[in-house]
DNA sequence: AGAAATTTAGACACTCTTGTCTAATTCGTC
DNA sequence: GACGAATTAGACAAGAGTGTCTAAATTTCT
């Protein structure tokens, strides 16, 4: 525990611990009364803080909202760069993979806290911070869909998809996967594993139904060996 | 979209005229500031009616609110039955038949005014009153789902589509209609004809390259048109 | 026109919340 | 143990919103 602490810019620890502690209530409560219902009072009793040290730490209750929607956006995506990057690039079975891959996605990105509440406040506050949800459009959906289709085209190149247009292969894919999840996000449920796992063996059925092909394998496993590098 | 709300300066006359004009205000108010960030003299002036007129309609702020949600889902629940009479069950070009009906389906009861308020409602209140909103599920897709699979049910068994089940298959062809609206929807904008357009079109396509059929029209249309009352 | 009902503006008490301030206390470190 | 920074409880003023009440004005019905 001893870096070197030059006592003006590095804070102690416990200051660390209760910041996390209080962006974690006022996510959950944010989340769950909205902005205009929520109260600094009801964050700092959630956190184990005294209201004073939420107004230190960030200022006033508009500030620690932005903080907490930048700071779900930035966690939210990485979880979902991290989950892009197991895409099954090579796959032994398409539809298993396809459909694990999709598990992994809705129960690391989507279903897990932090994708519920982005979500419910992007829903409930998006149009009351235009910039700041613009922001979380260019760096989540704006960087993430793209990425995903980008896998896509790979998998279509070697030779294991019939795809003309990845970008809308790829949020066809996502929409698939979610289809049977929607009602229970509507209403701010979190799905069960079963739930999940029924709706991505559908949707991924589906989706192979409209872009699988026969039997590429053989051959295709060739020309991805070569591309992947 | 005729909602002849015209704000303070023309209020409107009439007990009748007086509860409409409440109705449309307080939708509008409560989906653009949740319900704790909506007042009543907010919703007053925009319904160009006293404060107190609001009070002897509906008693309270939270009663007002449950009238507003009730009387959503009704009309919503309307539309989405009108919509889907015009489900295509002896089509003559299927995937033009298909788009339009998953354009008139966005159009009429998803992007209007009462589906956009609905949605929003439901995702931002819709944790705090689970009886309204458990209600709204029944008479919602509980109701308007089964309506949906049991069209395409008919449609498969007129030999037009090769479906096992028919409420997924209705759920995935929503998922799909909608899977390039999503964003739009999160930050409750309105997408243009064109997206709407655009997206069923890709999405029936997707949609029918996984359950269409070769060639049914000859065939199928006998069958249809025997089983058609 | 007259009576009944509805609507209106404004004042009002009450509650809740925000954000500040202060003085006491705790915590981490030396 | 001592020091300084952070945290705490509590009081506080200021502002906003709810729901009630009243008396006047308006509308609607007869």
């Amino acid at each position: 525990m001893k870096h070197d602490v030059s006592p003006d810019t590095i804070p102690p620890r416990g200051h660390e611990a209760k910041r996390a502690s209080i962006m974690d209530a006022a996510g959950e409560v944010f989340c769950r009364e909205s902005f205009a219902g929520a109260n600094i009072d009801m964050i700092a009793a959630e956190a184990g803080v005294s209201r004073q040290t939420i107004y230190n730490h960030h200022g006033d209750k508009e500030k620690l909202f932005v903080a907490i929607v930048r700071d779900l956006t930035e966690r939210c995506n990485a979880g979902i760069f991290a989950t892009i990057s197991t895409f099954p690039d090579q796959p032994k079975n398409l539809e298993a993979d396809l459909i694990a891959f999709a598990v992994r996605m809705n129960r690391n990105c989507i279903c897990n806290r932090d994708g519920k509440f982005l979500r419910k406040l992007i829903q409930t506050e998006g149009e009351r911070y235009p910039e700041l949800f613009a922001e979380w459009r260019e760096q989540g959906p704006g960087r993430t869909w793209p990425a995903i289709a980008a896998r896509f085209a790979r998998l279509a190149h070697a030779g294991f998809l019939d795809i003309e247009d990845p970008d809308v292969a790829a949020r066809q894919f996502l929409a698939l996967a979610n289809a049977e999840l929607q009602t229970t996000f509507m209403l701010g449920g979190t799905p069960t594993n079963d739930e999940v796992l029924q709706s991505a063996t559908h949707g991924v059925r589906t989706f192979l139904r409209a872009f699988g092909k026969g039997q590429p394998a053989a051959d295709a496993q060739k020309h991805s060996a070569l591309a992947g590098g």
